[in-house]
DNA sequence: GAGCACTGC
């Protein structure tokens, strides 16, 4: 039997690590109650509530803080209103950043129902292609992406007073970019005496003195949390067949707990999940009488969302709900009723190596953050217990956290941004987690590509088309895609192909129904490549009106489907606004394709003699990745959107290109590249 | 010959 192990102690809110603010908290405290009776009795109940004089005291003579606050404590719907309420930040609005656009969303809605004020009022929310905020928005919860867009039009974010970065624990990209500029906008507004910036970061536990230490030894103040005991169980020997193991597990709670008892279960993708989902489906309808039926849910990201929906519905009475799913249930979707959590301590993550340009998706050992991550995820509302398919020695030689995102992908994007907010060095900027200088390099040398960059004094900036692909919400390559369209006469088009490419899979590839996915797609794939395939998807799509049920039946995902129709208005609202020169449809889709090579040149790779193909980049082999149109043809001549690296390195997206294409759009390029290749 | 973690602008 696992052994039991001790869940992380909560940190107390400590008091006294400020100023004294008894004065202050007199001032603070509202003669009568603007709250309903029960919005009132709830909000008091929190965690955060009896720390409100003190937090409030203390934050109002901070620059920066750091709040440190476990799940359940009330800190992210609480705190803007506390600093509203005690008059903080009353000079412009108060921000709060959230990694996912749901999060903003239902946490504004629920904010401005306990305000009792018309969401879009006083509290507002900000997200891609959703802005509920007007002039009277005092409290705003935008995706932390957006916060850093508004960043380009101003980089002193001269409208907020206040800004709070929320789950700073998750390291996201752009999470960890925000820090820089808001910490740069908090250093130059107090220089220029504009209205001074507070900053407020929101974590879970960890990295407290990173936090700390970056904004200038900012106080960290320590918040109750409200998690029910977690039961940590660790295997006694290593697990060499991490899927069985979890087999094993799910079977043996079944036996043992109550019917009502659902448990989760971490796996790393999609293939696996289905399998074992089959799997467990098969044993369970063996079992002896007097076991309880089972309900097993597989959940990933690539799933239709009616079927993710079904993780919320209630399992029938007297049959257990058994969810199978990947990262995606440990922050991004929440079940309410998991008492029991089996954690594989595997995760398939990216990695980017700047040297070749190649993602690396691999499964790898999760971090111990992440262990406990998922481990809390049994304790909701109730004592949970869980079990690690690991010993507790392997656990100890985890990495204590996930490396932050932004050391491990592309960073032109990134670059691309900094440059348009006109950060002076960029290349030294300062960055809480710093990339590595080979990868600040590649993205350089990866714009420098594509014409964005420019020198100046020994400085790097933009060049005016540099300016302009900023302006879109793209990775730069695609936003030079759709600025060289004109010239190919083929924007409609290409704004088409774009959209679809920066959406999640249009295609739906049950694994179990792959011979119907073949025969229902043969109709729609183009021997010219990935590109013209999907343009033929999207025009058939469009000319249906939007049909849901030719979505079902041809295994097209509606939802992505809508979303890329929403980005593509997106893109040419933007050609309009930059402006880039416009042109009209092409009827031929050699020009689709040469512009596609104009732009790509730098991501082709050659047919060799021996039927592989290599990059005409690094002399990298390839192949063509089995979800391409392209998969059972052999052209001599291929551009590529994305290279990733699973059991093979593999090209996704691929358009077929004349060879004479790519020379004529970067020839300079390609006779270094010839030379690199003859010394 | 044979496959794709998760977000976000």
């Amino acid at each position: 039997m696992p052994e039991e192990a001790g869940f992380p102690p909560a940190k107390r809110f400590r008091p006294g690590c400020g100023p004294p603010g008894g004065r202050v908290l007199m001032l603070l405290t509202p003669a009568a109650s603007p709250y309903p009776e029960a919005v009132e009795r709830q909000r008091r109940s929190l965690p955060i509530f009896p720390a409100r004089g003190q937090l409030l005291a203390q934050l109002r003579n901070l620059d920066s803080a750091v709040l440190i606050g476990e799940t359940g404590s009330g800190k992210t719907t609480q705190l803007p209103q506390y600093l509203y309420e005690g008059g903080i930040g009353r000079q412009g609005v108060i921000a709060v950043t959230q990694p996912r656009r749901v999060a903003a969303i239902s946490l504004a809605t629920r904010v401005s129902d306990e305000k009792r004020t018309e969401l879009g009022k006083l509290v507002g929310y900000t997200v891609r292609f959703d802005d509920v905020s007007s002039e009277d928005t005092r409290i705003k919860f935008l995706t932390d992406g957006m916060l850093l867009r508004e960043a380009i039009s101003d980089s002193l974010l001269r409208k907020y007073s206040c800004i709070i970065l929320d789950e700073a624990h998750e390291r996201t990209v752009h999470t960890d970019v925000l820090f820089g500029v808001v910490k740069a906008a908090q250093r130059r507004r107090k220089e220029l005496r504009k209205l001074p910036l507070k900053v407020i970061v929101m974590s879970a536990t960890m990295d407290v003195d990173l936090f700390s230490q970056y904004f200038n030894g900012a106080s960290v103040l320590y918040l109750e949390g409200r998690q029910h005991p977690i039961q940590v169980f660790y295997t006694k020997q290593p697990q060499q067949d991490y899927l069985h193991a979890a087999l094993v597990s799910v079977f043996q709670i079944h036996q043992e707990a109550p019917s009502s008892q659902d448990i989760l279960v971490f796996l790393t993708g999609q293939e696996e999940i289905e399998a074992v989902s089959k799997t467990c489906r098969d044993i369970a309808k063996h079992l002896p009488d007097g076991c309880p039926s089972m309900l097993v849910l597989p959940l990933y990201a690539s799933l239709p969302y009616a079927q993710q929906l079904r993780v919320f519905q209630g399992a029938p009475k007297g049959c257990r709900k058994v969810i199978i799913a990947t990262n995606i249930a440990e922050t991004s979707i929440t079940i309410t009723g998991i008492k029991y959590v089996v954690d594989t301590g595997m995760v398939k993550a990216k990695k980017y190596n700047p040297d070749s340009g190649l993602e690396v998706l691999a499964v790898q050992r999760v971090s111990k953050t992440q262990a406990w991550q998922r481990a809390g995820r049994a304790g909701r509302e109730d004592s949970g217990i869980c079990y690690r398919l690991y010993t507790e020695n392997e656990f100890e030689k985890f990495e204590k956290m996930t490396v932050p995102e932004i050391q491990r992908c592309n960073l032109a994007s990134v670059l691309l941004q900094l440059l348009a907010m006109k950060v002076p060095n960029v290349l030294t900027f300062d960055f809480m987690s710093k990339p590595s200088p080979d990868h600040m390099q590649a993205a350089v040398a990866q714009l420098d590509l594509l014409g964005a960059l420019e020198r100046k004094d020994n400085q790097l900036t933009l060049t005016p088309i540099g300016r302009k692909m900023a302006a879109f919400p793209l990775e730069p390559k695609f936003a030079k895609t759709i600025l060289l369209s004109p010239k190919f006469h083929c924007t409609e088009e290409i704004l088409t192909i774009v959209s679809l490419l920066s959406v999640d899979s249009v295609l739906y590839n049950p694994p179990s129904r792959r011979d119907e996915v073949q025969a229902m797609r043969k109709k729609f794939l183009s021997s010219e490549g990935d590109h013209i395939t999907l343009l033929n998807i999207y025009r058939t799509f469009k000319s249906l009106g939007g049909d849901k049920d030719w979505c079902r039946e041809n295994f097209v995902n509606s939802r992505n489907m809508m979303l890329a129709a929403e980005v593509r208005a997106q893109l040419r609202d933007i050609c309009l606004k930059v402006p880039a020169p416009w042109s009209l449809r092409t009827t031929s889709q050699a020009s689709i394709r040469r512009c596609l090579a104009h732009s790509l040149f730098m991501s082709a790779a050659e047919l060799q003699p021996d039927g592989t193909y290599t990059t005409t980049d690094s002399r990298q082999p390839v192949a063509i990745h089995p979800s391409s149109a392209l998969f059972h043809c052999r052209p001599a001549c291929v551009v590529y959107t994305e290279l990733l690296h699973t059991s093979k390195c593999y090209m996704r997206d691929l358009c077929v290109v004349a060879a004479e294409w790519l020379y004529e759009a970067a020839p300079d390029y390609f006779r270094r590249k010839l030379r690199a290749t003859r010394d």
